[in-house]
DNA sequence: TGCAAGTATAGACCATGCTCTTATGTTGTG
DNA sequence: CACAACATAAGAGCATGGTCTATACTTGCA
């Protein structure tokens, strides 16, 4: 597919794409059969790549966290013992951010007690 | 105690306590009294906001979520009911993060049984 | 064939959150 | 009183993650 319909596939503009392309979050593959034109194709796996980059983005990865998981997903760069070790290291990195947010849960909490009894 | 002092008891630089000083997170007094100099002085209200931005910040609240929700902690600017319902919301934006933190993990998990299976 | 819609590249511009430099004035100790 | 250490203000510069504009070429349909 070509990025108009990756873009309405993935709600992700198109801008922000080609950003992501250019930052080696994503590749098209340009087909070499056709010479008129320069047109990026995308896969399946692109699609799939986006969906993950949305997730992992809103629970605080940066792309560079997520370029790495990525490669431990979608590319064979890496021998198994390196993307496990990559997998666990992001998983390790997801229960420090619940441990903090719980944290953070029971400061706000306290402190919503607090605003509660002064009211009395 | 001023900057320097600040500084040191919360491990922050100078420079981002004035940057969050102008970005209205804190904000020193002036002594009336000392005409020579016009150095800010802060207390220890200012201290413990310091440590909550930076605890927020590493769960991922940005600094106009930080600002308001000290807005709720530290001033009078909002009545009981209102401080209350800025403490829910952030509740509530936690939860939602804790949520998103799970599905990753999930998906992180499932992926990595699949790269161990595929070692086989 | 003309024209709208799509595509590419390059680069300007923006918000957030710092980080540092420059310039200048103040304070405190030997 | 010299001088280091501290303070101020103003503003430049930077990394991240976009967002948009300009320019120019290609494609597909009436």
């Amino acid at each position: 597919m070509l990025i108009h319909e990756l873009s309405k596939r993935t709600g992700i503009t198109i801008h922000t794409i080609r950003f992501y392309e250019k930052s080696g979050l994503i590749q098209g593959k340009r087909d070499a059969h056709v010479k008129s034109n320069n047109y990026f194709h995308y896969d399946e796996d692109t699609v799939e790549k986006l969906a993950l980059i949305r997730d992992a983005k809103s629970i605080g990865f940066t792309l560079r966290e997520i370029g790495q998981l990525m490669d431990a997903w979608f590319t064979n760069q890496l021998s198994i013992p390196e993307k496990i070790a990559v997998l666990d290291e992001k998983l390790e990195s997801i229960d420090e951010k619940i441990k903090q947010l719980m944290e953070m849960k029971a400061t706000i909490s306290e402190f919503k007690k607090r605003v509660e009894t002064e009211s009395c």
